[in-house]
DNA sequence: CTACAGCCTTAGAGCGCTCCAACAAATAGA
DNA sequence: TCTATTTGTTGGAGCGCTCTAAGGCTGTAG
């Protein structure tokens, strides 16, 4: 159990520490036959170098600290494939932990990940205040995903949420629909872009808006459609896919029809939605995107590339399947 | 941004290295006032301990390193949860990464997090030949979640997967069902014991059994009902609850009604199975269990408080959703 | 006034490693 | 032949911390 160290590989292959250390560190100026007896003399006793030890005596880190603000909501492990993509591409190691969407939690989170020393720090949709991040930015390069910040020392990495129900409403307004509602996702992280975006292409259609409180969770779709349901209009555009799917529930249990009768757009294009029993129509977000993004500006930082903070803005693009189709009640 | 040390701390304060040492691992012994001016100190510079440091002074690690094979799968995100519980009582802290289900990236992590000498591992559902996690486990203690092994140095949390199926043929036969198939997971990594499940209990329930070559997508379950619907069966029991969710698809869009038709039960109770428009029967796994049970497991491993392996064989439980009812057409 | 407990506090060694300066040996240039 | 230069190797200091053993200080007893 107890694992060898630099000093046994050197005794066993008869040289210094100082050699051991340059073989495993692949210099180059270290002459074959030594490196082979080193090597060899490593694999015998199962050697595999001090990743601590390492980073502390070097005084650098290959380590970037991935804080998740919620491991149940696969959107993020999509982000965490495309900053490993980039991260392993460059050298760097991910060691991720979570906050499980509580402000102590991640707060915690924060503090463990700090003890290690990582070279940059990725935060994705935190939900501590800001002045925790900034904290954390005083100490180690931060790129936050999901969460804008006027920090001028994180970087950042969004979707625009605006733009992206843009597209739903002019996907529905091509359709031929006018009356087309938006369940709004309340006090939720990318809310406020998103209503805005409804009404703002709403308007440039010349359509009137109408905008319900609702929530993030299915049965926040489902109480939203109640409400609805002694005007129901012909479209619906949900904040996201758990509250689209909620809606649908919701509107076939009161015997209409999707797309049929009403169509539904959701948000997201969590995996959900392309489940055939589903089949939503929706907003993707470039998660993978996100992701490499956020690696790359991470590590531009890490090197000293880049001292301004940047701002990422990913344009979602919409992903038609089968609950939305033409209205055919009169409009 | 470089990051102060104990001695800057020391300095501040006025007191040795040593004394904010003990005070930064809450030792008694150090006068209320002295506690003070070094808290103070601390708090102003911004100091956090070096947990790389600590650790490679004290020859101990309060880390536990957690591999998750695919975080894209929510079942893993409450083993965490569990996993998390137990690790923050006792004063340990987690740090995770990810294999992405292939052999290649998972040795990578693992490779990765046992250069942190973490006091110990847990391996969520490893996909890796069982000759790395024998490597791992010489180094140190290992606990494997949702995969068997017989290697004496590695501990196991399990769900009794038999019994789950064994539960849904029950709850069938009990509302009257006789014709029950079961969609099998072919070399999935709990397929075997499900499927045996499925053959004891309906062969102790004098039914003849039927099953069908399928797997765990939801793709996978609609085709094998596709190759069901000349001969329909009163109910189907997925292998899980993407395969149920594919089975309904198909039998909806062949124009049957669920349960009404057929019943369908899944195995996983994943979110999907709660959500109202899914409402499915399913098998639920006490997964946050899982999670506690394995760092229990591990935490007494790492305080050497035991050397034969542990094996946890859990109970899974019937959640009894919207899918199953009792037969309508002849058995 | 000395002795001996406590109780706090501290110097110093050392964890496994990297990196620098120094050096021996081999090669090149004069 | 002798001095440069290159090449390969090494000892030692030190990264930020813990831990042991040995102090300094009080206060009380002898």
């Amino acid at each position: 159990m107890v694992r060898p160290t630099m000093e046994d590989v050197a005794a066993r292959a008869g040289v210094s520490r100082a050699l051991v250390s340059l073989v495993m560190r692949g210099s180059p100026k270290v002459s074959d036959q030594r490196r082979a007896a080193v090597l060899k003399a490593a694999e015998e006793l199962g050697y595999s170098p001090h990743a601590m030890a390492r980073s502390l005596a070097s005084r650098t880190s290959h380590v970037l600290g991935v804080m998740v603000s919620d491991l149940h909501n696969a959107f993020f492990a999509e982000v965490v494939d495309g900053l490993d993509a980039v991260a392993a591409e460059q050298g760097f190691e991910l060691i991720i932990n979570t906050g499980g969407r509580s402000p102590t939690r991640e707060r915690r989170a924060l503090r463990s990940l700090l003890s290690f020393r990582p070279a940059g720090l990725v935060l994705l949709s935190p939900v501590v205040p800001a002045a925790d991040i900034a904290q954390a930015a005083d100490h180690t390069p931060v790129v936050l995903v999901a969460r804008s910040s006027r920090l001028s020392t994180v970087d950042t990495v969004n979707d625009d949420g605006e733009r992206g129900i843009g597209l739903a409403v002019d996907h529905l307004v091509s359709l031929g629909h006018k009356r087309i509602a938006h369940l709004d996702g309340g006090g939720g992280t990318q809310a406020a872009p998103r209503r805005r975006g409804y009404l703002t292409a709403m308007a440039s259609h010349g359509l009137p808006p109408r905008v319900v409180g609702s929530e993030y969770t299915d049965a926040g779709g489902a109480r939203a459609v109640q409400g609805l349901l002694d005007d129901l209009p012909t479209a619906i555009i949900s904040c996201n896919d758990f509250n689209a799917i909620g809606a649908i529930s919701a509107l076939e249990e009161a015997g209409f029809r999707v797309p049929h009768d009403v169509s539904v757009v959701g948000y997201d294009n969590t995996s959900l939605a392309a489940l055939r029993h589903v089949s939503l129509t929706t907003v993707d977000q470039p998660r993978n995107e996100f992701g490499r993004l956020a690696a790359g500006a991470l590590l531009q930082r890490v090197r000293g590339e880049r001292d301004e903070p940047v701002r990422h803005l990913l344009h979602p693009s919409l992903v038609v399947r089968t609950t939305t189709a033409p209205p055919v009640r009169p409009a």
